[in-house]
RNA sequence: GGCGACGUGGCCAAGAGGUUAAGGCGGGGGUCUGCAAAACCCCUAUUCACCGGUUCGAAUCCGGUCGUCGCCUCCA
């Protein structure tokens, strides 16, 4: 298989460098609930997970909360409370979160605030080789210092010196040195340090965390475009330097940002819809299918009328996956042209529109090969088998709740019509729960449509309709569902 | 200003030198059904922003033009 590596820029053959496949996804920031461009990456990188561990890797996957930083600590300080309340409570909606568009946790999800000393200890390191010094409590990294900065984010320290932009430091030594460790201001968190007290500045906490759980070199490092430079650009800088041990990732993975309108989803710009409340509108299966079918290193939009397309194709798929019955006793359909060409598209740099693509041929094959008569239990369980891997549930949208009240008074209408014609209604009154209400008007209905009594009958399926409840008539019965 | 992407049907989106340009959504027609729903079938891009070039052959490579976006500052 193949993935894009950001360095080289293109796609390498993917060969982990031991047994186990380390890989290292940046978390987020505690301080307000995740939007779903932050969906967008750990659903990709979810499926990243899932596709290695289907074809048979052992996978650790370690991702950092960072729950210490300037933004944190200006949103607890506006907010009165501390950063570790604030932190706390995003941390665990956060996991709420991802539980709920069916991301596996990571198998350590280390916090800043739990990484302290291995973050003062691979300061030091660096500050004993000379990649790093202190100055009046802070330290900082010594960029001048490396051949290869800015490898990764294709630029050199020439070209960001002659940018607008440096921010003219402190008492850096150059412009472009970044901080490792930062002196404590009055009412910040702050832990003692051989540079006095302080808090961890805003790249270290990866590298010292990526050391500490998956060793000195690692197989993938994951995240969004965004965090190309200066994050990662300076957690190679740190790592390598610190460890001497080059290179640091062996492949680097980058997701394309999500657009809203013109511009990136964030949260400095706020223009963002968080995941809790895109989830109240779609499944985690539309969510999935919407941000999967487009390749994941390419930016995408959100828009409701993609996501609604999305959103009716993830329900197909599930009314087919869902689906009773075995087919007829005919041949097997044969589902492994559609195995294959969606291992060949994974392989491909996780290809996952082209297949999903073969999913949905393979679920329209299935439709038709049952109506052929073929036996599709395999079929079924292929796509299901498959989905998987994507990390779709086919469940169905979470159904609003039938409003009793409604449905009781609607089957006392029709009971009462009843008495206009030879038909018998309920003499009590129509029952108190749902399930026996639909029960009796199903019946009543089949009854009234055997009868071609159809005007009745249609009055039935209409009224539901419009208290939201869909019948459908099939050869095995009539259902009903909640309409959505 | 520097660096990097991208521009494919009504919408979303694959494809990266060569048979009919994936797939989803939507739309039109049909089959099934008492009528619906679901499902299935058929149709819906002679054409890939524009202009040149390379080539026997280009959405696919090269040059230019226009447009959009990202990074260079916190950010998945």
């Amino acid at each position: 298989m193949k993935i894009t590596d950001t360095v080289s820029g293109k796609k390498e053959e993917f060969k982990p460098i031991g047994d186990e496949v380390k890989m290292y996804v940046c978390g987020i920031n505690p301080y307000a609930d995740a939007h779903v461009g932050h969906g967008m990456s750990y659903i990709i990188f979810d499926v990243v997970r899932r596709y290695l561990e289907y074809r048979g890797y052992k996978v650790k996957h370690v991702e950092n909360v960072t729950d210490v930083e300037d933004n944190i600590i200006n949103h607890a300080n506006r907010q009165g409370i501390t950063v570790k309340e604030l932190t706390e409570k995003f941390t665990l909606r956060y996991f709420e979160d991802m539980d709920a568009l069916n991301i596996l946790r990571p198998h350590h999800t280390p916090k800043a605030t739990e990484t302290i000393p291995e973050i003062i200890n691979m300061t030091q390191g660096l500050i004993d080789k000379g990649y790093a010094y202190a100055v009046e409590g802070n330290v900082y990294f010594r960029v001048g210092k490396l051949s290869d900065y800015g490898k990764l984010s294709k630029r050199s320290l020439k070209q960001m010196k002659a940018g607008a932009r440096v921010e003219v430091g402190e008492a850096k030594e150059d412009p472009m040195d970044f901080v490792l460790w930062k002196a404590a201001k009055p009412d910040e968190p702050s832990w003692d340090s051989p540079w006095g007290k302080g808090r961890p500045g805003w790249h270290i906490e990866c590298s010292a965390m990526s050391v500490k759980y998956l060793g000195e070199q690692i197989d993938i490092h994951g995240g969004g475009q965004d965090l190309v430079f200066p994050h990662h650009e300076n957690e190679i800088a740190q790592s390598e330097s610190f460890t001497g041990k080059k290179p640091f990732v062996k492949y680097w993975m980058h997701n394309g940002l999500l657009q809203m309108g013109a511009e990136k989803m964030s949260k400095s710009l706020g223009n963002l819809i968080t995941i809790r409340d895109a989830l109240k509108k779609y499944t985690a299966d539309g969510l999935r299918v919407f941000i999967l079918s487009s390749y994941y290193r390419s930016p995408l939009t959100y828009t409701d009328e993609a996501i609604e397309a999305a959103q009716a194709g993830a329900e197909r798929l599930a009314r087919v996956a869902n689906k009773e019955g075995k087919g007829g006793g005919g041949k097997d359909l044969d589902e492994k042209p559609y195995r294959q060409r969606f291992l060949d598209a994974m392989d491909d740099d996780f290809n996952t529109p082209q297949a999903l693509a073969a999913l949905f041929d393979l679920a329209r094959d299935i439709n038709r090969a049952e109506e052929e008569g073929m036996y599709v239990a395999k079929g079924r369980e292929t796509l299901k088998e498959l989905g998987g891997i994507l990390g779709l549930t086919f469940k169905a949208k979470d159904e609003p709740p039938v409003d009793v009240k409604l449905l009781r008074k609607l089957a006392l209408s029709i009971n009462e019509k009843l008495e206009k014609t030879s038909f018998k209604g309920i003499t009590n009154g129509p029952p108190e729960d749902t399930d026996a209400i639909m029960k009796f008007l199903i019946s009543l209905r089949k009854k009234l449509r055997e009868a071609k009594n159809f005007q009745l009958a249609d009055e039935i399926r209409n009224s539901l309709s419009e208290i939201g409840i869909a019948l459908e008539d099939k050869p095995q019965g009539t259902t009903w569902k909640r309409k959505t």
